[in-house]
DNA sequence: TGAATTTACGAAAACGATTAAGTAAACAAC
DNA sequence: GTTGTTTACTTAATCGTTTTCGTAAATTCA
């Protein structure tokens, strides 16, 4: 491991001259800094983040809070998945790298999520796809790290957030328009959290605003990425005597199971019954038939996110933290029929 | 941040006692010890990882390699993401954290992968899901930094590896005891990885063990996770004369694309033709008819990957780089269909 | 009681960088 | 020629730890 010191030697100049030369600053002569850089590069020279880090209390680090301690979670969510690795791509573009921040015990003890945080020195956080409720969760929020959260918005804190309100209200109309009438909704758990919440919301209240009446047994509280939860609901509405016309899953991989019950019933899709489902997973597109969905622009939250975590990093009086509002696109695909004259 | 500086002073004691004291040496008396805790609990104080790292050149960090640079790659792939989850699981039980590892740009140049690994001081890096033929990635697998690589063995290097021979043979044995004899083969693209020739390799092995005789155009190159790409190999395969009784897909998600152009052409899976995948994804089990495909264990890979690259890190000696290999499991599902009496 | 040993702590250097402050030399100005 | 201003460096402190070495006091031993 050469070091500055060691570059110094062999420059016959101080340690300070050569930090200042790598660091390109002003007061170092032009043919010195260039006989530094010449000799660091020979010398296979590369900063040490850490004494770095402990000098500047700068770690070009970013911290990632994803579900832990639960396995199949988070980086095993599509959604999230595709969300972090946009974020990923951003912020080392940019000169930063990603650590993940969890809850376990080092040597010695448990730490907080603030405390980890803090411990590793991170420049900022995203957290993402965990219980906001948790108080943990929201003491790291409301602390003194710049950070931002996908799809939960705390107050005076950044948030970017899958526009599920313009979401479920696209998908609706789109549904209506293709002449549905009878339209179920087996939407997600809520733990408080705001996507689900959102979507019910907006699901009921563009009902209202197309006339429709929606009975109270079409809503049905089901369970996110469940295939065979969602198979049982899908199973309970094609049971009822009024059965709609259309059901909406929470999403994609809950459209399969419900597709599974369908078609074991010899129903066909969407001849017989239309489905759609939320997300825009890739898989989403390839079935047959390819399902009627919303395209979350993971993509885009999770750049936009990086751009903002970043400037509010190293801008932080300029910049003030907003709510932003990533809008997704409706895939009409094959699996909602027209319904009588068009 | 309080820093044991500050214990020191409230304790009446030097900083070096405090450090000691925390670190449980046995030269401090218990009283206080205790006394030093105590206080350092009650201000709320916590390590500095920097400071820790750059004294002791130890960091509790691990770096992840995986392919970089090309977005939907990574951690967006089911079988990588798994096995990551399962070793982030296992490292962080024991007290490490996970830093990714790239090759972009700080503030200035760009660094390779060992570079940036050693600019990081990460005790040890996973390398997952790379092109392993990059010298940047050769030059960091045979770097002085405890390496573990997944799916390739690079010699005298830790190397956690899924049994595909294993796999392809039991997959290809199974159909053959369901009484099929004309096999087709979809297989990934081969970038001199170990994954693809290892399968190749033993299905045609096993095909001349067991007495089959494959003609050659049942032997076709496709891509990994490529949807339309392997509908349209799977139609080549229906059009021929001799057509197979069953198509083994190089993944789960491939074997969907072989079911949409099976379907489309009106022939029932498994009535007319059967299917395999590979992989054991959580969409293979739901979809219908369940795939038979071989479940590779993605935990047991990731936490066995975890577990030898910290004995390796904490016992340089004692260890030595084994190629360990981990066996998958035939899933039967419903997608190969009995032929002929049983 | 005197010497040897043990116990409990402190002083200080070190890890590898950054940076404020200081300084010698060169140059310019009047 | 004195003074003032740049220019191009160096000195030294500092970030928060760890760890070697030293040492005074307490204890044990003979």
């Amino acid at each position: 491991m050469v070091s500055m010191k060691d570059i110094s030697v062999a420059c016959g100049v101080s340690v300070a001259t050569v930090s200042k030369a790598l660091n390109d600053h002003k007061d170092i002569g032009e043919e010195t800094k260039q006989r530094i850089r010449q000799t660091a590069k020979e010398m296979g020279y590369f900063p040490n983040s850490s004494a770095r880090a402990l000098k500047t209390n700068k770690s070009y680090n970013i911290g990632v809070l994803f579900v832990d301690e639960v396995p199949q979670s988070g980086l095993t969510h599509d959604y999230f998945a595709n969300i972090l690795d946009s974020f990923k791509i951003a912020v080392e573009a940019k000169g930063y790298d990603i650590t993940f921040i969890n809850c376990n015990h080092m040597r010695k003890g448990r730490l907080s999520y603030l405390e980890h945080s803090k411990f590793r020195g991170v420049d900022g956080v995203l957290i993402a796809c965990v219980n906001f409720q948790d108080p943990e969760v929201v003491e790291l929020a409301k602390s003194d790290i710049p950070v931002v959260t996908i799809d939960y918005p705390f107050k005076n804190r950044l948030a970017v957030m899958s526009d599920n309100a313009k979401g479920i209200q696209d998908l609706l109309k789109y549904i209506y328009s293709m002449g549905h009438r009878r339209i179920a909704y087996i939407h997600g758990q809520t733990n408080n959290d705001n996507v689900t919440g959102s979507r019910v919301k907006f699901f009921v209240k563009t009902a209202k605003e197309l006339g429709l009446k929606i009975p109270k047994e079409y809503i049905i509280p089901g369970k996110y990425r469940d295939i065979p939860n969602s198979a049982k609901n899908a199973g309970r509405l094609l049971n009822m005597k009024e059965r709609p016309t259309c059901i909406i899953f929470s999403d994609d991989y809950s459209a399969i199971g419900g597709m599974n019950e369908i078609k074991a019933r010899g129903l066909n899709i969407p001849d017989d019954i239309s489905i759609a489902g939320y997300d825009g997973s890739n898989i989403a597109a390839q079935i047959e038939p390819q399902l009627t969905t919303i395209v979350q622009d993971t993509r885009m939250i999770g750049r936009i996110a990086a751009d903002n975590l970043i400037n509010m990093i190293e801008n932080p009086e300029s910049t003030k933290p907003e709510h932003i509002v990533i809008e997704g696109l409706l895939r009409k695909g094959k699996s909602v029929r027209q319904i009588g004259e068009k």
